[in-house]
DNA sequence: GATGAATGAGCATTCATTCAT
DNA sequence: TATGAATGAATGCTCATTCAT
């Protein structure tokens, strides 16, 4: 029991995998992507991504977990202090797109995913509700600041922007340019403010 | 040299391949749904498959332009003609999901798909401009009757709104309430036209 | 349905198959027996292995299942008529030769897995039960026809002599001459058959 | 650079990684059983394994020579001075059996395993012939004792004996009650007994 | 000596596709 | 037309073995 080393490496190997296991899945989708492409890219065997992984889907799971990890300390602002509530908008709107930037295929994928698996649809639900919270938040402070009407349903609002945002995430997958996508945002937000305040 | 011949019964036998394929691989995805599967689904054997698709991917696409050819003529209203926005609202939900009740997933399959297929990519993304063409009339027409205010980027508003159904039918998929989901569908909604009337 | 073709076609097959894995087991043993070394030897596709057998393990018992089922209706006399002790031995011991020839090895492959593996010990234990019953009968006609004393237990002996039989297949396996083994065998039984007179 | 070292250290370890070797083989037979099995019985890593044998098959091939090692200076007395054939023919079982408990399989494997391996089948048929020699030479004093015959082949019946008890092995692992084995042992001993005297 | 992370050849199994009937 | 037996390329996973520490 001489050497001692590596205790942290290993958690950091995981996180590499992790990573490489993204960007393949992302680029190729999860049926198609190859073990052997993941390790290739990381200039890992095939072996060494089972002893961290015990199986592909176990990796997958890994890749659900460890975004929903990730995004659960986020609380970022959504809305700034500006008045002007369009380029407010398309602040949020790049902000959001740059923390997911590239994660898009993956979340449909776990999404699609979760239609048959009832633990990861779960583990979504959960996630998603926290989402909701959090921009439930913003949207309430706002309210209280006078800029949405006192008798709009903000719960239901706090999902709407979700969804919406979600929506427009898949008009990119399917090549819509990401200024119409914008601009879509930005319109029904400023209708929404516009109605609510 | 038993079987009988029609010239029509071709496209039907073909349309039964499709309906069968759509439920397979809407209920399993695409990658894990193997063509037996389907073909035992319908009682027919794999063989026979391949007389009317010429392999998986070429069923797939059939199955994408067969969902996108059949949405084409659908020139139902979205909104009736009831002032009151919020029921009208709900309506409109409660008639888009009738139509497209089971196809969320496979929709989903097609988007994921569409990354990395160039082909489908362009036949989604044509598709898509003409559903949000069919709802940029319907709300010009309500924008003409004065529901909407003439400064609302009703093109970025066709758009979002599509966005958004789609957000929700996500939010399906991961096992949210269809309640919440109407609920959000119906206060943006609210919201918007009252910011815009 | 106009096809009628083959029916007894899959039957002689799946013997074929069964034959060739015998052969394959028994020369290279069953961890290392390859299934494509099996499916080279018969001219077929690894793939048509599994359309008769689910997987190697279930070719496996298979094969234990067809070994038993053959010995099951296997009534052949042991004892000729012959009063000579001797020589009628030296028949037993081929005539069971030739029967088993080439089955040693898997034979014991089979007892080995057997104590891993409770339905094939189960399986086992009944067919050697069967076994020790047929050649009770012929001890019986022996016995009646005053070769073998009225107090021996011939109960025990048919089993010993079952239990000799194999105990000098394992000879032969480690290299010990036939000729030993043969005279082992008449040796044991010419003291057994004079104490038993 | 911490261990101590002695010089019989290591061949102590060396003893205790074949008795942990013998006993993951037993149970789990050679092929299944994994470098890390053992090692983990050991409470030391894969790594070490492989300081004291080259290979998987070296290691067996230890096992192998150990085990004939140790029942090579075996001179027990088969035969009790008691008169009464029956019960030390039991007590003959009883004290082989004791000296074997638990390794029938592991046998069983090493005899399969020499169907592919001169080297191995070249030992233990020499093995094999060392012990067909002590139980020959046990069996010479019985004759000279007058308990034998004259006539009857002690050759060949040494070589018998010890292939019955190795089939009765067999029975053991397929199931078969050790009562039924010890009493067709003792069958035939005495019919043999009986026969020769 | 001892370790255990890394390796990669090896293999069972799957499944889209073909084709003789 | 329809069939379904046969195919074989493709791929997830295992595990004996090595080697830097």
């Amino acid at each position: 029991m001489c050497p001692k080393v590596t205790e942290l490496h290993k958690s950091e190997v995981r996180g590499r995998i992790i990573r490489a296991a993204m960007e393949s899945f992302a680029q190729t989708g999860y049926d198609k992507t190859k073990m052997d492409d993941i390790a290739k890219r990381l200039g890992l065997s095939k072996g060494t991504l089972y002893l961290y992984f015990k199986s592909k889907e176990d990796l997958f799971f890994g890749i659900c977990e460890h975004s929903m990890e990730e995004g659960k300390d986020d609380d970022s602002k959504l809305f700034t202090k500006k008045e002007n509530a369009a380029s407010d908008a398309e602040q949020i709107y790049d902000n959001i797109r740059r923390r997911e930037r590239g994660n898009d295929r993956i979340i449909l994928e776990m999404v699609v995913e979760s239609a048959r698996n009832p633990r990861l649809r779960k583990a979504m639900h959960e996630y998603r509700q926290k989402v909701h919270d959090h921009v439930l938040q913003e949207i309430k402070k706002k309210s209280e600041d006078g800029f949405i009407r006192k008798d709009v349903d903000v719960n239901g609002i706090a999902v709407a922007l979700v969804a919406l945002y979600d929506g427009l995430a898949i008009n990119r997958m399917i090549g819509m340019s990401d200024a119409m996508n914008k601009r879509a945002w930005v319109a029904m937000i400023k209708a929404m403010i516009a109605g609510s305040s």
